[in-house]
DNA sequence: GTCTATAGACGGATAGAC
DNA sequence: GTCTATCCGTCTATAGAC
């Protein structure tokens, strides 16, 4: 997922798509999809908006280059997920790989966070950017079932949302990435598997 | 905060204002800020856009004409919760209220939620446009404490932003808001005020 | 693979008539 | 208060030389 690190030296020819995809990355999660220009992103590099053109098609398929992964990693956990029994264990096993997902991925979570709105209207030709909601709703589906009460379904999308933003908020200066990760599971766990509480 | 309706009569003028203000907010929420054009807004309205510029001196003012006063709003929560007493009560008094002003102004804070990127390159010239962060951090830090330990200030961002997010997902198609209200305190209030519920 | 140069489109904003 | 007409900037994307 990681590019590795060069030192002072010349950097090798062959991986300039990588690094295009890792500044695009960079600035579209810092500042913006549609606040980061091409020009922006090639005078970072040291290159012009035209080589950028050599390597990727078009804007949009930068973005795709990075959120492609992100997306095939969730869909992998929607099918496994789907195939567990559905026990305690089971969602707490779920959410636990969840966690471990947008914690690796971070950066890109930020992006399609904060880029709600552009991401949705990039030519969903071939719906390549539904990110977000159909696959949020299907790890709901699988945590408490299509039928459950209002109740549950609303606790199990808290855990969900909570667990992701959580992450975002605290991966940047968390000393200790392990402790956040328990935290947030042991958090995101008491929201789908407490039954009944019934505090006043 | 919602305008009056009207029937099909000719519309009353001299609400032209507060019509650009509701149909902008409607496609800025929907489709994005970048995403739609002034020409859009002003071709729903039956308008030209040299017609809106009479009413709003830009396009960034008419954001601002919506979110302001919600922005006044959390801030008045704020400084009323900075005068309570660190309490169990009081911090489910500060949730409570948090939620309602989240439910009643759910699409203002749609639009907050998809376009923050958007939002925050707006010439941020008077700062007129820190919306999301200080202000999270500053519920959180009256929930819990600066000092607090990470666990605890977790658990307090999730319950905040569990909350929005929730009435975000579900305000749209709940047929009795109250009851979702109350699921959404519970939830909440759950994530700040259970001490040590040390499951495994 | 990278460059210069430019096409082509669109958006925000303004001037001035009515 | 609303219109027509237009200015000016920026952006994505492409053509073609090296």
């Amino acid at each position: 997922m990681n590019e590795p690190a060069y030192g002072d030296g010349p950097r090798p020819r062959g991986d300039t798509r990588a690094r295009i995809r890792q500044v695009a990355l960079e600035l579209f999660a810092e500042q913006g999809y549609e606040q980061t220009s091409l020009r922006e992103i090639a005078e970072r590099l040291g290159v012009t908006k035209a080589a950028l053109y050599y390597h990727f098609k078009s804007k949009e398929d930068i973005v795709a280059a990075f959120t492609e992964d992100y997306g095939a990693e969730i869909d992998a956990l929607i099918a496994w997920a789907a195939a567990q029994p559905r026990t305690t264990q089971a969602r707490r096993e779920l959410l636990d790989r969840y966690i471990g997902i947008v914690m690796g991925s971070s950066e890109v979570f930020r992006f399609l966070e904060r880029n709600q709105a552009a991401v949705k209207g990039l030519e969903g030709g071939k719906r390549r950017f539904e990110q977000f909601r159909p696959r949020l709703e299907a790890l709901v589906q699988i945590l408490v079932g299509q039928q459950a009460p209002l109740r549950e379904r609303v606790r199990a999308t808290a855990a969900l949302t909570a667990a992701s933003m959580s992450c975002m908020f605290f991966m940047k200066d968390a000393d200790d990435p392990e402790e956040l990760r328990a935290i947030v599971l042991e958090l995101a766990s008491g929201l789908v598997d407490v039954p009944t509480p019934q505090l006043s």
